[in-house]
DNA sequence: GTCTATACTTGGATAGAC
DNA sequence: GTCTATCCAAGTATAGAC
């Protein structure tokens, strides 16, 4: 209260702090220039600050982008759990995923994804960070497979671990295929597809309250 | 003739010249230390020959990188279409994609790739070379795909060209979560279900002679 | 064709002024 | 906490000797 002057926006933020102005900096410069021009320089240049800032704040640039990675992650969890948890069909399901696919697509999030992946096979000591960060992506899905297939008769004979890891790997390898050929979106015309298939696999997941004991 | 003489090792490896040599040590150091440890210093150290005759003999190391893409992409090649046709039946073609995997899991050649296309974020003039080089692997799928699915009623229903994407993707984004999680590897787990769930996919493939026309 | 030596560039990181 | 200035390492690429 008493900082809080007739002086909004910018007083914000340097209430918010050079912290998150450096995170937001990270995030934008990956999405624009890729990991590889992601320098402490790049970010700097980005956000309008001083490049020493980086190190003080974070200590290295690796533990930045690692910042920067759970930030965007936390935003897009929150949405896809929300978007989820409205859903109980399997089409839904799709559908809510290819809505969200486009979305972060749209968004650039995809983009941080792919690049921070991609980085990790640069800087191996990434690796276990991002893997880590990965962990709640197939948790997630798995949660979200079973709900939507409780009832079915067919649930017990699912593999819920093994067909999560599949789709998270399905959505990460089209949006990697789909960064690297550009213009050719081979991956949009598979959500569409899956969006038309969607409603035959419902026949699959009926709830057979009739058939059971 | 009049060049080979009685000593045979080294004179082949003279003959077959400093460019493959090169475009091997290439290979071997991605595998070993990945895309952005793979400079040209590290190339010739790993080749034991000199650091300017990459440049000499490629030009760039951007331009060696493709060219040993271009390499172990063939030989890939070559051993999955041999082993695709000699298969007929989905679950055949599921048990040689696990089994090639495996392989190429074993051998770093699903290393390099992974590399390569993490690299290709970093070097954003690599992306469209390597979306090129991907592009026949699509097609391959494809085909196996629909050769698989010929004489099923179902095949009409299938939109062959978006399964292939899927299943590359799959593939791909599978390739780069191992790589990425390391020990957990629980792409091994979703290939052995997949080997399981194979042989129920056959109903699905039946040729139906009977039931046509 | 292959080597040594070196020019040039970029980026991580720190010291020290303010 | 933020800036300027700077050090140092690593890498691309070329020149020129052999």
């Amino acid at each position: 209260m008493a900082k809080s002057g007739p002086n909004g926006a910018i007083a914000r933020s340097i209430r918010e702090g050079t912290r998150s102005r450096i995170v937001e900096a990270a995030v934008q410069t990956i999405k624009e220039r890729g990991f590889a021009a992601t320098s402490a320089r790049a970010i700097a240049a980005t956000g309008g600050f001083n490049q020493a800032l980086v190190f003080y704040h974070f200590g290295s640039v690796n533990d930045l982008l690692i910042a920067a990675l759970d930030h965007t992650s936390a935003v897009r969890m929150a949405r896809y759990q929300a978007a989820i948890d409205s859903v109980d069909t399997l089409p839904e399901l799709l559908a809510v995923a290819s809505e969200a696919y486009q979305e972060d697509l749209a968004g650039g999030h995809i983009k941080v994804l792919a690049e921070m992946i991609a980085g990790a096979s640069a800087m191996p000591e990434l690796g276990p960070e991002i893997a880590a960060r990965m962990q709640p992506w197939i948790t997630l899905t798995e949660e979200a497979v079973v709900r939507v297939m409780a009832g079915s008769s067919l649930a017990p004979l699912v593999p819920t671990r093994d067909l999560a890891f599949a789709i998270v790997s399905l959505y990460l390898g089209a949006a990697m295929l789909t960064h690297l050929m550009g213009d050719a979106t081979p991956a949009e015309s598979l959500f569409r597809t899956g969006a038309k298939v969607g409603p035959l696999l419902e026949l699959v997941t009926l709830r057979n309250g009739a058939s059971a004991g």
